[in-house]
DNA sequence: CGTGAAAAAAACGCAGG
DNA sequence: CCTGCGTTTTTTTCACG
């Protein structure tokens, strides 16, 4: 069984990465198909499991989130014991909208969300710096966004306060 | 005008944000609303902008990008017009999927994927180290994914090749 | 692949409470 | 906010070339 992907299944991913919502007609249309076995690739690419799911991209700052930082954290010891109680913690902050194992002498990046400065210190001193293991953490904030919208962020339990 | 957003509203977009594909009717019910009036509220948040889009999220390795880094980079100046030609060039680079201005010694933090080691070399010699102004560069490579799917991913010209 | 078509489901909009 | 109703659109499936 082989599951390649042509040239129309590429264009397909493409556009419903832009517009999860476009209708299988419209899709059929962009792509030169006909509405039928348009709809049949998708259902293929879904079943094959490249298109994971479909998402609602939301304002990042419109919920309240006005700070975002890229944080390296390095761990005492590398053992699979005390760095996977230091993973389990941080995947359970909603705040870290992102979480990658590096390599280097750092060992985790993180992307971190905050309502503002004040938060994110709290966040950094009452969360991260007390997590077990931790040696160094080294925070970089994002001053300005030029590529790449966050998807799954957290959404606060208080209403945001747009001005 | 005042256009706070209620609980129901996190919800909402709570869910949305899991499945922009639920029917309007299944939303309601998780809402504990009905479904004319909680249709009412998804096409508000949509006009407020609140809501951006719905994507499809798409497999980074099924899709061929079997790495990712986060890549620091430091320019020479930081004036307006050196430093808005490097950051037109990066916006136009499609494996750069995520590219911020931050705050610190280093000037931008890239998020970028590649096919595989060698492909993340090249990109790297060929088109990042070559950019007008570029200082430094430093990468740091993405071992193992804890949080966080990437969306918004380049779309490869050619087809990919599952294994 | 294509076409056409038809049944089922959803979206969308409106009325009255 | 609710319920209900109707119209339109879309989804989904199927038969056939």
């Amino acid at each position: 069984m082989h599951n390649d992907l042509d040239d129309i299944d590429l264009r397909i991913l493409r556009i419903l990465q832009a517009d999860a919502r476009i209708t299988s007609s419209d899709l059929a249309q962009q792509v030169h198909l006909s509405q039928s076995p348009c709809w049949k690739r998708v259902k293929r690419l879904e079943k094959m499991g490249l298109v994971s799911g479909y998402h609602a991209g939301l304002n990042r700052r419109a919920l309240g989130w006005g700070m975002m930082a890229f944080v390296m954290v390095e761990i005492e010891k590398q053992d699979d014991s005390s760095s996977s109680a230091f993973i389990q913690a941080v995947q359970a902050m909603e705040e870290v909208v992102m979480f990658h194992g590096i390599a280097g002498p750092q060992d985790f990046m993180l992307v971190v969300v905050a309502r503002d400065l004040d938060d994110y210190g709290q966040l950094l001193q009452r969360q991260l710096h007390r997590l077990p293991g931790v040696r160094r953490v080294s925070s970089f904030l994002s001053l300005e966004e030029f590529k790449g919208q966050l998807h799954h962020m957290p959404i606060p339990a208080a209403a945001a306060a747009p001005h």
